[in-house]
DNA sequence: CCTGTCACG
DNA sequence: GACGTACGTGACAGGG
């Protein structure tokens, strides 16, 4: 007999009980691995709740928990700021989605969800046909968007307050009965779901309109006749927008459901299901509780005992093994694939391509893994074995699905933002998907994991990190593609081999993230991960796949006039020594110098060749017409060996631009580093070496902005340290070298000399970096007793530096690590250690906390930008350290340089209130060197 | 592969 | 009292 008279049916909303679940417990996780579970327990603790509570007489009939599935639904389509505003689903309760689904099946209560469509959706459809059967009807859900279904049998339950809303319910929420729900909802909009509605008009004012006209529609056909004069513009001016919200917040009472009301009955438990499912889990008290009442044994659940602090992990239960891993050669099979991660909610994936420039490398396969020993490798472009030649053959090798239907199977799961992706340095494997059309997300990154945790212990390599914290040595590249002349490209790799290498790869990754992930908690840096770690990630990708224009003539012009000029000064120079040698080499440089021409002061370094760095030429230039030529033929030789002839390299061919590659977890203090090539370190002190930025261009109708933090560090130093006449000196806007000079020489501002200033300069920088009387004297070329005599006196005047300095070092020894302002963390392992090694670590970790806060700063500006930049002719194309560089349509200018410089000058809010102004300075030109 | 040198912040 | 010493990077050339 199918649903009719006398039947009940509970309609469980199930993303509300997630949510509650989540939000109600703290995040718990699985003692065995790690994985957050606190929304699952809680989960279950409510459905266990809702059975107990629903055996008596009014006992449901038909039961079923209803899900959200896919975030993009017919909705989307409407309207593209539907629930626009919604914040990302956290972190750590992406992965336990599936989990949920998987507990109300062990629960045996029907689970239901519909591709495309709100849970809200499914349930009216559900709701609609079972009133029209005769039956009875509970939602429990307190979503007020499901109200208008109220009525004729329908009621809701609030299971928090334990409250049924009926019609009467419903008009006292609404100020309407169900069946006008949605033109008040229409009315007022929505602001948790974005819809827009009529603006300025609430509940309130659209209940009383609608029980005035009687309806939307006529409300809206006669809105002249409405006496207030602001309200009737507004619903004639908004008239489309109104009746948009309205089709918005109704919902669809019939989806294409592919089950009936009847598949829907009330099931008792079955223990051999349910058991397992919460052993699993992991959740004594559940089990044993639900093991009493179904009277069955209670399944004993080892007490695994976690690794306390930073210890090691007990050593992988599970083994590598490649012969676990599978090769997926067809559709079917990657299908099958794509249906275990959606089971999951989280991939570890891995890219294989022809080379380490992601700009230019090609896809050759994709690894994937779910679980510890469980990967796959998917090859899509290798090489068939070449039978003769020399050369591989262009054909493609057997048993590999193409590149596209990959491509295209692929794409929903690695941009499903219920689906979590981890890498290791996902940035190469993101910018690789890019170039195929899919933009991955949302991703983790176990190399960040690792550096937001770490940062100053080790470095974060996927082999390093597997040897430390797995215990296992990964399979080495090195003999699948031989190396110098003979190497070749992973595309020639047999599939065989690269199965076994890029499958554990994959596997390595996955089990890297259960173990450092849950850590990042202990180590007290999740928000330094989540919020300047993981969000670099796209928009740094972005940044290099656009690159920067770099003009070849100008390179070469430049190149080529350095070559003439050193082949002068190379004469000269052997004339000079009489004899020719190579100027370039430092060995017979020393030879020529102390040997040959016997000049004093030649010192010999550990090697035995004596040294001959610019400072030591620079002595002798005074003296010597020699060293002075090699000097300036080394200057000419840098410009030319590594900016003019090897940028000219790195020109790509197909975009004619040069795209450089930051590591983001390169420095120690928070730092990014700059790649093949390195743009941060681009002349600019010298005229000569300045003129390389000349290169460096916008396209035609295109300027290049330039904007920088003005004395940053120093501004963090003042805040930090908490010096006072520092701080005024930058709220008053002062020349702070100057300041300093006049404070510590007790000369006027108006007195001061440009040689005092410089002295003073060298003085700040010398703070930053932990100063010492010897460095200072070696900067300033002046006596070690004079440098100190300075800085005694600096520490005088500015005592508060000296203690920022004592505080820092002991912190440094009682923790191991300092901290920036953000709370990211550099350890400092070394601090303890005696001898000269005791000075370096002491410097370093008085810099690390004022280097690590600017470059948090501008991290947090990078990560902002993107978004206050959209839609603007702008992109941002650089970052050297306290710079940002952008390529600007010359009408947007003006805009662009208010709109970042807001950006960079409040980004230590509001997570850090400064208490100096930042300052940014902003130029522009045609070329860098006019910009800067 | 290591060292010295030098480009940047 | 002696010991070396400014902080953080990356690329290139020479030379084993």
């Amino acid at each position: 007999m199918g649903f009719g008279k006398g039947h009940h049916l509970h309609l469980i909303d199930g993303s509300a009980f997630i949510f509650r679940a989540y939000h109600a417990l703290p995040p718990l996780t699985r003692k065995s691995d790690g994985l957050p579970i606190g929304a699952v327990s809680g989960f279950c603790n409510m459905l266990h709740r809702y059975v107990e509570a629903n055996t008596g007489a009014d006992a449901p009939t038909h039961v079923a928990v209803i899900f959200d599935k896919g975030s993009h639904t017919f909705r989307n389509d409407m309207y593209d700021q539907y629930k626009a505003n919604r914040e990302e689903m956290p972190e750590d309760l992406r992965p336990q989605i599936p989990l949920t689904r998987r507990a109300t099946e062990a629960f045996n209560i029907a689970c239901k969800e519909l591709e495309g469509y709100e849970a809200d959706d499914i349930i009216a459809t559900l709701a609609v046909q079972a009133r029209e059967a005769g039956g009875r009807v509970t939602i429990i859900s307190s979503d007020k968007d499901l109200m208008q279904l109220v009525g004729g049998g329908v009621e809701m339950l609030d299971a928090m307050k334990n409250t049924r809303i009926d019609r009467e319910g419903v008009f006292e929420k609404f100020g309407v009965y169900p069946e006008h729900v949605v033109d008040v909802q229409a009315l007022a909009g929505d602001s948790v779901d974005n819809v827009p509605g009529a603006p300025g008009i609430g509940i309130k004012t659209a209940a009383l309109l609608i029980n005035e006209y009687g309806s939307l529609e006529e409300l809206l056909d006669r809105a002249e006749e409405i006496k207030q004069p602001k309200r009737r513009q507004t619903l004639i001016d908004h008239r489309e927008q109104i009746e948009l919200s309205k089709k918005l917040v109704t919902l669809d009472d019939k989806t294409p459901i592919d089950f009936t009301l009847d598949d829907l009955e009330v099931k008792e438990p079955d223990p051999e299901v349910l058991m397992p499912f919460l052993t699993e889990m992991e959740f004594r008290t559940l089990t044993k509780r639900l093991a009493d009442q179904l009277g069955v044994e209670a399944p004993v659940i080892e007490a695994t005992v976690q690794a306390p602090g930073d210890a090691p992990e007990e050593p992988e239960t599970v083994p590598f093994d490649k012969a676990t891993y599978t090769r997926v050669g067809d559709r079917d099979a990657l299908q099958g694939w794509i249906e275990k991660i959606n089971e999951r909610g989280y991939v570890a994936v891995d890219t294989e391509t022809t080379g380490l420039n992601e700009m230019i490398a090609d896809l050759v396969g994709i690894s994937l893994c779910v679980e510890a020993g469980e990967a796959c490798y998917i090859p899509l472009t290798h090489r068939a074995e070449s039978g003769e030649g020399l050369f591989g053959s262009d054909e493609l090798a057997e048993g590999q699905m193409p590149l596209d239907e990959a491509i295209a199977l692929l794409k929903p799961v690695l941009e499903d933002p219920a689906v979590l992706k981890i890498g290791q340095n996902m940035k190469y494997d993101a910018k690789i998907f890019a170039r195929y059309g899919i933009d991955v997300a949302p991703i983790d990154d176990t190399m960040l994991i690792s550096y937001a945790q770490h940062a100053g212990l080790h470095n974060h390599s996927m082999d390093s990190l597997s040897e430390r914290y797995l215990g296992h040595t990964p399979i080495p590249i090195k003999p699948l593609l031989g190396s110098g002349k003979s190497a070749i490209t992973f595309d020639k790799v047999k599939i065989e081999d690269a199965v076994a290498y890029a499958a554990e790869d994959a596997d390595i990754t996955l089990r890297l993230w259960q173990t450092l992930k849950p850590r990042l908690h202990v180590a007290g840096t999740t928000k330094v991960y989540e919020r300047m770690e993981r969000p670099l990630v796209p928009v740094l990708a972005q940044m290099e796949r656009h690159g920067i224009k770099v003009d070849r003539d100008t390179l070469s012009r430049m190149s080529n006039a350095f070559a003439q000029k050193m082949a002068g000064l190379e004469a000269e120079i052997h004339e000079l020594a009489g004899e020719t040698f190579n100027v370039g080499s430092p060995k017979q440089l020393g030879e020529i110098l102390f040997d040959k021409m016997g000049l004093e002061g030649g010192k010999k370094g550990k090697t035995g060749a004596y040294a001959t760095g610019a400072d030591v030429l620079e002595d002798l230039a005074t003296t010597h017409d020699l060293p002075a030529r090699v000097l300036d033929w080394r200057q000419l030789s840098k410009l030319k060996s590594t900016y003019t002839d090897s940028l000219q390299e790195h020109i790509n061919p197909d975009t004619g631009r040069v795209h450089t590659s930051y590591s983001i977890a390169g420095a120690n203090t928070g730092r990014l580093a700059s790649t093949d090539p390195n743009l941060q370190n681009i002349p600019v002190r010298t005229e000569e070496g300045r003129r390389i930025r000349e290169a460096f261009v916008a396209e035609p109708g295109n300027v290049l902005v330039s904007l920088d933090y003005s004395q940053i560090e120093l501004r963090i130093l003042a805040h930090i340290a908490g010096i006072d006449a520092l701080k005024e000196a930058f709220r008053d806007g002062q020349d702070i070298h100057a300041a300093t000079a006049s404070e510590m020489f007790n000369v006027p501002l108006d007195e001061m000399t440009p040689d005092v200033r410089r002295q003073a300069k060298a003085i700040n920088f010398g703070v930053i970096y932990g100063i010492s009387g010897f460095g200072l004297a070696r900067n300033l070329r002046i006596p070690r007793a004079e440098a100190q005599g300075f800085i005694d006196r600096y520490f005088e005047r500015f005592p508060g530096i000296r203690d920022y300095m004592d505080a820092t070092k002991s912190f440094a020894k009682e923790h191991l690590y300092v901290e920036t302002l953000f709370g990211r963390k550099i350890h400092t392992p070394e601090i303890g250690a005696k001898g000269p090694r005791a000075g370096f670590a002491q410097r370093a970790a008085i810099n690390a906390p004022i280097q690590g806060t600017a470059a948090d700063i501008i991290r947090r500006a990078m990560i902002r930008m993107p978004d206050a930049i959209e839609g603007k002719p702008a992109k941002m194309l650089l970052q050297v350290h306290d710079e940002l560089l952008f390529e600007v349509a010359e009408d947007g200018v003006d805009d662009l340089i208010a709109t970042a410089r807001e950006v960079m000058e409040g980004a230590a809010d509001p997570a850090v209130k400064l208490d100096v102004p930042l300052i940014v300075d902003a130029g522009r030109g045609a070329n860098w060197a006019e910009a800067h």
